[in-house]
DNA sequence: TTGACAAGTGGAGATGGCCTCCATATCTTC
DNA sequence: GAAGATATGGAGGCCATCTCCACTTGTCAA
C-alpha cells in the first residue's frame, strides 16, 4: 500500500514539488482560483507530468492532505497515551480548533473538498475519525464521558467547524462548538 | 428588495418553469451531474434565457433556497409562539434534521453551494440564523439555557450537520450531535 | 384592432479550462 | 556506454460555459 513503485529519481524530484508547491498553494487558499494548468508550471513541470501524478485536484488534495492527517493521528495517539482519557479528548479537539485556525486556507480548502461529492479523500479522513472514536471510547471506558452517543457524533461536528470557515466570528463560535460538545458528553444523561 | 420589475407574462413563466424543475433536479441530487446548458433544455426555455434569469448556477440555488429558508423561518417563529423557549429550541432542532433526512438532496446540494466559496447563499442563511438565534435567545431568558456561548456556534454545528450529509450513519450522528448541543447548552455552567 | 415600441427569447458559436498523447529526454542497469 | 525502461512537457482536441444578436412575443396607447 505504500511502496508501490520504486519510482525514478527525477520523478521523485517532480512529485515532492508538487507537493510543496500544492502545500502552499492550500494554506494561502488559492486552490479553486488556479487553472491546474498553471499550477503545473508554477511548480515547474509540464501539465503532462502533474496529470500523471495526480489524475484529479482532489487527488493532490488527499496527498496533501496524508501528510497533515498523519500528524494530527500522531498527536491524538500521543495524548492518549500521556494523558487521563477526558483531558486528553478535550486536549485533542481544542487543538483541532487551533489547528484550524492556523491553517485556515488547508482547512477551508479540505473542507471544501469533503463537501463537494468524491468521498477521495475518505481514507484520511477514517483515519482522522479512528483517533476521535478511540479517544472518545476511552474516556467513555473511564467513565468520565456518556456512552449513549456515537463518536461520529463529534467527527460530524469537527466537519462543520471546518466548513463554516468563512464564518466571521469563526473561531469563537468554534470553540463554542466544542464547548458545547464537552459539556454534553459530561452530562452523565 | 422584492418588487423589482413587474417582468412580463412569458418571462415569468419561463422563472417559473425553471424554478419547479431546479427544485425537482436539486431533490434528486442531480444538480452537479448535468450541464447547465441541458438543464435548460429540461425545463424547456434556451440558454440565454436561463442565463437572464440566472446568472450562475449558484444564482438559481439561492433562489430555490429562499423558499425553503422561509418555511423553516416560519416553523421556528410559530414553535417560538406556542412552546416555552426550551422546547421550541428543542423542537426546531430536531425538525432541522427530520427536514434535511427528508430532503436529503437538497440539503446536500445547499450544503455544497455553502462549502464552496461564494456567499451567494448568504442572504437566506442569514435569515435561517437569525431564527435560531432568536430561539436561542428567548431559551435563555427563560433561564433555561447558558448565557454563555454565542448561538452562531448552533448554526454552526447544524451546517455541519448537512455538510456531511453522505456519511454512512447520518441520522444517527446528526440526532446525536443535536443531543450534545442541548445538554451542553443546558448545563448550568 | 392595430401599429409601434419594449421586453424577452433561443441557440449558434466564441471562449477558455481540462486532459490526452506521443515525440523527446532522462534515468538505470548491465 | 548502449539498450531498455521510465518519465517529461506542451501542443492540441474536447467540451461545458456563457455571450450575443437577429428574431419573436407581449404590452399599451390611440
Amino acid at each position: 500500500m505504500t511502496a508501490d513503485k520504486p519510482l525514478r529519481a527525477d520523478a521523485q524530484r517532480n512529485r515532492e514539488a508538487l507537493l510543496a508547491k500544492a502545500r502552499e498553494v492550500f494554506d494561502a487558499g488559492d486552490f479553486f482560483d488556479l487553472r491546474f494548468d498553471d499550477f503545473a508550471r508554477l511548480a515547474g513541470v509540464g501539465t503532462g507530468t502533474l496529470y500523471r501524478h495526480f489524475p484529479t485536484r482532489e487527488a493532490l488534495a488527499e496527498a496533501v492532505y496524508h501528510g497533515e492527517v498523519a500528524t494530527l493521528c500522531e498527536r491524538a495517539r500521543r495524548l492518549q497515551a500521556t494523558l487521563p482519557a477526558a483531558e486528553a479528548l478535550t486536549t485533542f479537539l481544542r487543538g483541532m480548533v487551533e489547528y484550524m485556525d492556523v491553517h485556515k486556507g488547508l482547512a477551508r480548502t479540505l473542507a471544501t473538498l469533503m463537501a463537494d461529492r468524491s468521498g477521495a479523500l475518505a481514507e484520511g479522513s477514517r483515519a482522522l475519525e479512528q483517533a476521535v472514536a478511540d479517544l472518545v471510547a476511552a474516556a467513555v471506558r473511564d467513565g468520565a464521558v456518556r456512552g449513549d452517543v456515537d463518536a461520529g457524533a463529534v467527527t460530524m461536528a469537527l466537519h462543520g467547524i471546518g466548513a463554516a470557515h468563512d464564518r466571521p466570528n469563526w473561531r469563537a463560535e468554534a470553540d463554542d462548538v466544542i464547548t458545547l460538545l464537552l459539556d454534553g458528553l459530561r452530562r452523565p444523561l
